[in-house]
DNA sequence: CAACGTGTTCCAG
DNA sequence: CTGGAACACGTTG
């Protein structure tokens, strides 16, 4: 039976739907429904623990494109980052694509595509406020490749 | 089926 | 450093 609850991080709050371990949604919103969240989901923005485990996303199911970018972001290592074109080659497609997945997202934190930033040192984007990425970054202590 | 839009990149000026 | 073309793929007409 599928669940969702809220919680805060920073100004906004993440909408989070779940079932058992397979997270199907998890967005940065203004305002969400009352309820409780998985721990991880707590601790983790508490800057608490650096997994999710044992919760997984259900967009990395699947054998499309799009589940195998997810997939290479997930393993992306906390704390470190990736450009776009390095999570495209991992997944054998293009950069625009990954942006693509990025944009669409439905699992946010659990698919950490706040660690995937721009070739050229920027931080690519983040929907819906760039400074959500700046801040998750700053959180995980963020260091350049290793 | 053709055209467009992307959280990009890379190669010329 | 600025400008533009190309790439893969989902969405829209």
């Amino acid at each position: 039976m599928m669940k969702t609850g809220s919680c805060s991080f920073g100004m906004w709050k993440v909408l989070v739907s779940w079932e058992g371990n397979v997270v199907h949604q998890v967005q940065f919103v203004r305002t969400a429904p009352e309820g409780l969240v998985p721990v991880q989901f707590t601790k983790f923005l508490a800057g608490r623990v650096d997994s999710f485990a044992p919760l997984v996303s259900a967009a990395v199911s699947g054998d499309s494109v799009y589940s195998r970018i997810y997939a290479a972001v997930s393993d992306i290592p906390y704390g470190e980052t990736r450009t776009y074109g390095e999570v495209a080659f991992a997944a054998d497609t293009h950069p625009r694509v990954v942006g693509n997945a990025m944009a669409r997202n439905p699992t946010a934190l659990i698919v950490p595509c706040h660690r995937v930033t721009a070739a050229d040192g920027g931080l690519g984007g983040f929907t819906p406020d760039l400074q959500i990425k700046r801040d998750l970054l700053k959180m995980e202590g963020k260091r350049r490749r290793g």
